[in-house]
DNA sequence: CCACTATGGAACGGGTGCGAAACAAACATG
DNA sequence: CATGTTTGTTTCGCACCCGTTCCATAGTGG
């Protein structure tokens, strides 16, 4: 239930939930892109390319073309926003949802193999 | 104390911890190379060229690759095996146990975060 | 209307990772 | 030795991400 982790704990869940996720879900997204899908699936919505740039504090086309590969690979939407047309709101997708959940089962599933591994512990 | 994490904590905890990763280190590390640093500095040496390809399931050229970047970045140290001077034997370096040490400090932190912010839950 | 700003995207040049194949050196074996 | 095997690296062509810069469209205020 509590996530206080001790230091070898904390790396080793990120270690193994890092190789799991290169297993199940592949090598295609950049550290940066992942950052950007969980925002677009965590944080309360509407998203707009500017607010993700500026909360992950890099530039507009950063988030442009990461919208570009993860929208080709149908995790993400993008539609314009009717009342001001110069913005875009990036919807969330079915897939995107299930890729999302996906990963979360990885790190659920590492983080109880862990504990088992270990044991209760000082 | 334990590492039984609910979806939404999973999520969030990765998520923090990719924002913070991204916001402290920088984008320079691909996941294939932060799996292949956590497994140096996390797994029993002695580490080789070919084990490591085998463990993560890539060819040698991505190891090789992701050593020589890697060392350039002072992270990770190659030894010509004395005895089988075909082998490479990988080494760790204080730079690189730093580097990792400052991942799992991210980690933790932001589990901790987590659990202060949602206290104690069914 | 006409500047002026805001927003998202496109274009350019540089860097780098990737897979496949070829390669060089060190060992093993007949 | 001569041949084959193992190990790590290099090369090649491709693709993608990055930062900077510039551009097109949409809204705002005189």
């Amino acid at each position: 239930m509590s996530i206080d982790l001790r230091p070898s704990q904390a790396l080793g869940l990120w270690h193994a939930a890092t190789l799991e996720h290169l297993k199940v879900i592949g090598p295609d997204l950049t550290l940066r892109q992942m950052a950007i899908l969980l925002h677009i699936y965590l944080a309360p919505p509407p998203h707009t390319v500017r607010g993700l740039a500026k909360k992950l504090d890099v530039t507009k086309p950063v988030i442009t073309r990461a919208l570009d590969t993860m929208g080709a690979m149908g995790l993400v939407r993008r539609i314009r926003d009717e009342r001001d047309m110069r913005n875009v709101v990036i919807k969330r997708t079915v897939e995107g949802a299930l890729f999302v959940e996906k990963i979360g089962d990885i790190i659920i599933s590492e983080g109880r193999k862990l504990a088992e591994r270990e044991g209760v512990q000082p």
